[in-house]
DNA sequence: ATATCAAGTGGGAAAAAGTGGGAAATCAAA
DNA sequence: TTTGATTTCCCACTTTTTCCCACTTGATAT
């Protein structure tokens, strides 16, 4: 499970070290693609083919329209990039999804669960001290979402 | 069961050690996470498993389009991490959840049934202070005698 | 009182992780 | 084909983390 917080350096050719704690379950090759929220999301091969088998799957319903969904599809799968881990355990960052999230030189890089996310270092402190604030009643709301 | 307070230190390495009374029940591995208070939490990974099958979604395996979703689960498992206890019972607390709940040379360690919570130690006394007002209060409301 | 043991604390040395940068390889344009 | 730029590969430095050992304190037993 991929979990933690960790604050790395984008070094002026796009390198950026994934977490040593990471590397072992992310694998040689990961799927890199713009995220939600302002951030990117990492999956690996596996994963990816699970998310993108249901963001595709016409049976499934997202509570989309179709052409909500051509258009978030687009978004997913139009800017992913296939990306391979180096010898050391850095990846190189393509630049239109370095450009979309503002990154410069430090990203937040984020285990949630089974993806990664990576964030403009100061975004992340922002959005989190919004979530530290709300936390309590989210987990009263998911709390009350699982009864119903 | 996990129950007591104690106050231990957190050296310039950010250890801090577990009561011995704990570590039997803790085993080798533990999660530690930001709690709802102003305090962190420990689980077993026996709970953690429990805790985190909780929040995921088991309907769509794409809880990432939940706006409430996403942002509960970076808060849960991206401030989360795997912690080890060493061969004389410590603990390392990352630097992110130390910082969040403003931890400097002194923690208290408390047991909560079966979880384990790290407070700033002025911060506890202060707690308590205010629950041992209410105690009486509470212990009418729920029709239970308690031992502070 | 003294010895002994367990628990907690502190710190040095080795190992690992993260960072930076040069050289070789690849590609593109002239 | 040569030149220049970009990418890839590899090595080396620095910082952080991990591992191990030793000291201190307080409780217990002789």
């Amino acid at each position: 499970m991929l979990i933690g917080e960790y604050i790395h350096t984008i070094d002026e050719k796009n390198r950026i070290s994934m977490p040593s704690k990471f590397r072992k379950e992310l694998g040689k090759k990961i799927i890199i693609t713009p995220g939600l929220d302002s951030c990117l999301f990492i999956f690996t091969l596996e994963e990816w083919k699970k998310v993108s088998k249901r963001l595709s799957d016409s049976e499934t319903d997202l509570s989309f329209l179709k052409a909500d969904k051509r258009s978030f599809n687009r978004y997913m799968f139009g800017r992913a990039a296939e990306v391979e881990i180096d010898r050391i355990g850095r990846i190189l960052i393509p630049d239109f999804l370095k450009d979309r999230i503002g990154l410069k030189d430090k990203a937040a890089i984020i285990g949630v669960e089974d993806r990664v996310e990576i964030w403009n270092d100061k975004e992340w402190l922002k959005n989190q001290e919004i979530v530290e604030k709300q936390a309590g009643e989210l987990a009263e709301k998911l709390g009350n979402e699982k009864t119903k």
